[in-house]
RNA sequence: GCCCGGAUGGCGGAAUUGGUAUACGCGCACGACUUAAAAUCGUGUCUCGUAAGGGAUGUGGGUUCGACUCCCACUCCGGGCACCA
């Protein structure tokens, strides 16, 4: 590649090239090549499942084999956690860092029907382009543990745990209203649906009403909550997961009927205004509707209501703002608590699926009550006063005291902050016997059935005599048919539903006639569960053993990585995109819980810590894609630039957890640090190794290990570009001060170099004479006292401005320092004829002086 | 509307968590090498000023000997949720 002129760096008083064999060019292709060989050859990076090393497992989220190959976006993640990998193994650990393909779904599907190429066909060839794509990086996967969502072999298992989740009730079947994407002819969980559009292709999706397999997340709804607290996962993630999660404590209260001898339950997170209620409102999908809607007096008018809601989409009810529309039922509540006649209304700003259906209606407190009580002309009383003292009646919006404020016009409550009286009020109703205290989440059950080919066959039959019946455990897998028309249809069914052959079969139950459910499964249900085939992938007695599960998720580690609190193991560190928080990432702590209480995993957490990536944008700031034609593919930067330059400069881009954009220009920075530790690794070779050391190598003794401090402590806070940094201000100063280099301390540095730029330390490493991988190699450490400056530079202020710098000794005493300081010159200068008050002295940092 | 982030040179970004703002990299300028170019190496590179010195971390206030960092009020950008009762 290029020649060197190192006659002007080379120090003229040492002596060069004293005939030893001389080192090459650097040149990435060749040693890239050749380490990924002899790496795979010797298997290396192969997780041992005995061993009396500590475990560690580091996970990265299987890829999605696309058609479109990777792009440099994806290996972000992986890069990140094979730099942690590779830390670990050095460490000492027994490391675990899987790869496999989660494979089933939407996008091989569509490219399926529209090339005529078989799925199965297709993804064979994503993952092989994937699989050689991600070789060619370097990463330190432990190959032989990879999996497939669509092997047979392990969708068996998730076909498994779906019979189990069968057998205990928290798979059931409902009819409902679903979230129908037409051009994708699909249902849709409500995770992905996006501003009432589908996540995948953008159209606005219809309700329909369809039986569906659902999965009752809701049942773990507390522990996902609860559990939070014990995970080491960043903070908006879980704050995140949280908000999705939606827990409220309110109260149900229930009111009788005016002449009618029904009542209707309402739930309220602010029962302390309920003297200020003033009407009911129902949801026009809700069950008191439905089941009430004969005795409603205004029964006609209340269906052509609802059959003029139910025309619109999410979109375009939503479009039209926040006017309040609604009709009155002719029905009247009465509330308990001062016996005022509520009306009782139906509109449409009221959900079906949150708390009861039915709210009660707080105009003076609420802004959505307010605003519907003016479009209905509807009474309003105030019951709270807030921080600005007014008590004057309600008539405009800004007057609405929501948060904060002291209760009036209530009874027993005046005079009480809301919150007290809250809690007192709670208790007053649940006392009266028209109250119960409940808590409520936002989260939705989780719609598990697609009506497409490419996904698991949900493993159950449907029998004339004897209803849904389970395929027994040991006809485990159904397999997908083979065929060759997997269109989907616009009836909503399955393109499985036309495949007779497939879809007759026998009853497990009475040998019967009977047909085989044709709904898949979503393509969340293989990732729900994937890293624990990791630790066993090719068992086929069951999905992992007990005794690989152990030890992968809750053998002890030593104290430095242990962590505190309730934590009682699990996946190690799990690095995954922040768009998953909501979806895979609750989906699998729901999966993995449910394994738990079967006893079937150790730990009650799938992972004990998680981190997240910011994205790889491409140049300008905006998002890669094929449409904008800015994608970059790493094998353009491999074959260029190499592997280990795509590597370092993706970690040096910018923070790791938030968003960069793709500098075509800037990667050369990286390439040209790569140049330089290639030559500064060949001169100092080149310099005979027994020459004297002088001033300067105590110097680089100190370099070095302030180094190996920085590089440790910012890979371990993923700090990777300013840990990168400091090895580029490293061989800045070896540069400067002539490479007065120990081999030593070059192998030290290429040790620190190495999870960044495995395959060029690799190389540097065994041109140096090391025999063994610089992997299997021993993390270097830091001596705290060698990394001690003898001179330090400290900053002299006067009145909070830098005036001067001087050189103190390390030991020196703060006595001497402000003696020195105060002779100083400059200071003097300063000071002349003012008083000093106060000066302050932060050691190693600065003096500053007040006058 | 609510909840999280973020704003620092021409650009990506750093700052020991209250202690010398602009590390590291890109780009640019000049110089060396070269017939020349590229590459490489060296020097410089926030801004006003000849200098002494002054001004700059989105805006405006505050606390402090000292603020990119803490507090209050705002602006803009990114992400999440959203008629959640």
């Amino acid at each position: 590649m290029k020649e060197y002129d190192h006659k002007k760096i080379d120090p003229p008083t040492l002596k060069l090239r004293t005939g030893k064999k001389k080192m090459a060019e650097y040149n990435h292709l060749r040693i890239e090549k050749k380490w990924q060989n002899i790496w795979e050859k010797n298997g290396i990076y192969h997780a041992n499942n005995n061993s009396k090393k500590p475990r560690y497992f580091s996970l990265i989220e299987f890829p999605y084999p696309s058609g479109a190959g990777m792009h440099v976006g994806h290996i972000r993640s992986n890069t990140a956690m094979d730099i942690i990998s590779r830390k670990r193994r050095m460490e000492g650990y027994n490391v675990l860092y899987p790869i496999g393909w989660d494979a089933f779904g939407l996008p091989t599907e569509n490219y399926a029907i529209k090339t005529g190429i078989h799925p199965i066909k297709v993804t064979k060839d994503n993952t092989d382009t994937f699989r050689k794509q991600l070789k060619a990086l370097g990463f330190s996967f432990d190959w032989s543990r990879e999996i497939n969502t669509t092997d047979p072999k392990y969708y068996k298992w998730t076909q498994w745990i779906f019979l189990q989740l069968l057998k205990k009730g928290l798979a059931y079947k409902a009819k409902m209203f679903i979230n129908w994407c037409p051009s994708c002819k699909i249902g849709l969980a409500n995770e992905e649906v996006v501003d009432g559009a589908c996540e995948r292709c953008g159209t606005v999706v219809e309700k329909r009403e369809k039986e569906q397999w659902m999965l009752a997340i809701t049942k773990y709804a507390d522990r996902l909550y609860k559990d939070l607290d014990d995970v080491d996962y960043l903070e908006k993630i879980k704050i995140q997961q949280r908000n999705w999660i939606g827990k409220s404590l309110g109260i149900n209260v229930t009111y009788p009927i005016e002449g009618l001898n029904k009542t209707v339950t309402v739930f309220t997170t602010r029962p302390d205004t309920n003297f200020g209620a003033t009407f009911l409102a129902l949801a026009p999908d809700g069950i008191f509707v439905k089941e009430n809607l004969s005795f409603f007096p205004n029964k006609k008018g209340v269906l052509a209501y609802i059959k003029q809601v139910n025309k619109r989409t999410d979109i375009e009810r939503l479009a039209e703002g926040k006017k309040k529309t609604g009709v009155f039922t002719g029905l009247y509540a009465v509330n308990s608590l001062n016996n005022k006649k509520m009306p009782m209304y139906v509109a449409d700003f009221v959900l079906g699926g949150v708390g009861t259906g039915v709210l009660v209606g707080v105009p003076g407190h609420d802004m959505r009550d307010f605003e519907f009580a003016q479009e209905m002309k509807l009474e309003i009383v105030r019951v709270v006063v807030g921080p600005d003292g007014d008590t004057s009646p309600i008539t405009r919006k800004e007057q609405v005291q929501e948060d904060t404020g002291t209760m009036i016009n209530s009874g027993f409550l005046n005079g009480i902050d809301i919150h007290e009286a809250t809690k007192k009020i709670m208790e007053y109703m649940e006392e009266k016997g028209y109250g119960k205290k409940v808590t409520t989440y936002k989260l939705r059950d989780w719609v598990f059935s697609r009506q497409r080919y490419w996904g698991e066959p949900i493993p159950v039959v449907h029998c004339e005599k004897c209803g849904v019946v389970p395929v027994p455990e040991k006809d485990l897998p159904v397999k997908l048919p083979m065929v060759k028309n997997y269109q989907p249809t616009d009836s909503g069914e399955s393109p499985l539903a036309n495949i007779s052959k497939w879809v007759n079969t026998k009853c497990p139950n009475c040998k019967g006639e009977a047909k085989r459910e044709t709904d898949t499964m979503p393509n969340w249900a293989g990732s729900s569960w994937y890293f624990l085939r990791y630790v066993d992938p090719k068992n086929n007695k069951e999905f992992a053993s007990k005794k690989n599960l152990e030890y992968w998720l809750t053998s002890p580690q030593p104290l430095s990585l242990s962590r505190r609190g309730g934590n009682t193991g699990g996946i190690d560190w799990y690095n995954g995109g922040m768009e998953h928080t909501t979806l895979h990432l609750l989906y699998s702590r729901f999966w993995h819980k449910f394994l738990y209480d079967l006893k079937l995993v150790p730990t009650s957490e799938p992972y004990m810590k998680r981190t997240s990536h910011g994205m790889i944008l491409g140049e300008g700031g905006v998002k890669m894609s094929k449409s904008l034609g800015n994608v970059i593919n790493p094998d353009d930067i491999v074959k260029t630039y190499g592997a280990d330059t795509l590597r370092l400069y993706e970690m040096f881009m910018g923070p790791f957890d938030q968003s960069v954009a793709w500098s075509s220009d800037s990667i050369m920075g990286p390439r040209r640090f790569l140049e330089r530790v290639w030559r500064m690794s060949r001169t100092v070779l080149d310099m005979d190794s027994k020459m004297s050391r002088t001033v300067l190598d105590i110097k680089f003794e100190m370099r070095i290990h302030q180094t190996i401090k920085k590089v440790s402590e910012d890979i371990e806070a993923m700090k990777f570009n300013t840990a990168i940094s400091s090895l580029m201000i490293f061989v800045n100063e070896v540069e400067k001060n002539n490479f007065p280099l120990s081999t030593f301390h070059l192998k030290t540095f290429l040790q620190l170099l190495s999870p960044f730029a495995p395959h060029i330390a690799e190389e540097l490493w065994s041109i140096l004479g090391e025999k063994k991988s610089i992997n299997l190699s021993t993390w270097p450490k830091w001596d705290e006292n060698l990394i001690k400056n003898e001179e330090i530079k400290i900053a002299v202020q006067i009145n909070g401005k830098l005036r001067a710098e001087i050189m103190i000794g390390a030991d020196d005493k703060e006595a001497d320092v402000q003696h020195r300081v105060l002779n100083n010159e400059v200071v003097l200068k300063h000071i002349a004829g003012k008083e000093i008050k106060k000066v302050i002295y932060v050691k190693d940092r600065l003096i500053s002086i007040v006058v």
